[in-house]
DNA sequence: TCAAAAGTGTTCGATATACACCCATGC
DNA sequence: GCATGGGTGTATATCGAACACTTTTGA
């Protein structure tokens, strides 16, 4: 047995993106009382006969309840001290087995409806919807992955716009479109341009349905329409 | 020791791309006898100290004696079942070590001088430019990830354009570049809007000399200017 | 009647596309 | 002189950005 090669345990961690009408959250959750203000990102070890695909859909079903969520694979981590620190080793020997002296992970992305009820009782002693300017200090490098995670879902975004959706309930107004895409490219984008934009995809139907008992002028429900969105898709 | 997760080897594999003034090229390695035909994506295991990334460099630098080759991570390919058919398992035995049921990789591209000189003695029986529409069967998933490697390709290029000049020789003409770009995105370029779209690249810097002794007219000599493009990505 | 958010069009500049002919060179 | 590839400009369509007022509703 050669020992120079690197034989180790491998990981998911999942940064699940929430919208609350404002700004971004992510999905933190607390797994046991070894370091109680811990929050961290969900994720497990994988097993050994699972995909990491198939890992991360386990641990976003085991959240959510949801079976096949839209998960989007965007890094391995793989620093050789991404779980040294002590807090972190001592949490790994607690929650898995002791002398785990590396881990490699593989981050996803994922989406899901901020209002969405989640698997609290089961799995998680907590489970929390951060604001992204209000990320606590994470173990291990988690707070390094939410950072990148940031750049990504711009980039799934960009290349597959119909995956907002995700982030909104199912009937919603323009005005909550038009502040999530705010929210995610953290920028002021013109409410007349965004009609427009609005009214140029197909997938995006109006329904009958208004706002009621507001203070305003009651603004009309859209909804998704995902057989649409594929007959467009097709036509690229 | 809880038997249920993953406790295995990882290693990298590079998708290197290389341009033979026609179309896209992979670079392809043959390390032993064991199965002569076999050629397949240059790789390795990484060791117990070392970053995928830190592999990912050592495994090009091996090919091609550059330090810090451009380079991309772009997905981490996991299958169980990846690295079971019978004569991989024999190829791993061989390379490495007996009793490597598993393997899980994380994939990378690069780019390369396609008349770059390579490190052919020292580490490899062979090793060979392939074009993309020859490629042979190779042995794990590698033409999975040589197929997944040619979306992320265009995507790294849109992300970042100047990259495709690590793929053209020092001096190059408007026409090499053309080519270069045709192969990339698979459909034809009208040449003078690309004329038009290489003027308004900053980066791209005419030199005074010409082709000679060619039977037509000459083509001026054109270099990439490398700190004009950061100073041009940072105005951006 | 006031506050608060909804909804609505036009103009301009930048960028991408389509398209055809003359030029320089070696043979 | 001819075959081969190099080099050039104009017109049109498309897309994104800038910009301000009227409408609806509940309090």
């Amino acid at each position: 047995m050669k020992n120079q090669f690197i034989h180790t345990y491998v990981s998911v961690d999942c940064v699940v993106f929430g919208f609350d009408d404002e700004q971004l959250n992510i999905l933190l959750v607390r797994k046991n009382e070894v370091n109680a203000k811990d929050l961290k990102l969900p994720g497990s070890l994988i097993y050994n006969e699972e995909d990491v695909d198939d890992a991360a859909n386990r641990v976003l079903f085991e959240l959510t309840g949801i079976k096949k969520m839209s998960l989007r694979q965007f890094r391995c981590f793989a620093s050789p001290d991404r779980a040294s620190k002590p807090e972190d080793v001592k949490w790994l020997d607690k929650e898995y087995q002791p002398n785990i002296n590396r881990l490699i992970t593989v981050a996803y992305l994922s989406l899901c409806k901020i209002d969405r009820k989640l698997n609290n009782v089961s799995k998680y002693k907590q489970t929390k919807w951060c604001p992204l300017n209000e990320m606590p200090k994470m173990p291990f490098d988690h707070n390094k992955i939410v950072k990148k995670s940031l750049i990504e879902i711009r980039r799934w975004i960009e290349y597959d716009p119909s995956i907002v959706f995700e982030l909104l309930p199912n009937k919603f107004t323009i005005s909550q479109l038009h502040r999530l895409y705010e929210a995610i490219y953290d920028k002021q984008i013109d409410i007349r341009n965004f009609h427009k934009k609005v009214a140029a995809m197909p997938y995006v139907v109006q329904l009958d349905e208004k706002q009621k008992n507001v203070s305003h002028r009651a603004a009309r429900y859209y909804k998704f329409d995902k057989k649409a969105r594929n007959k467009f898709k097709a036509n690229i």
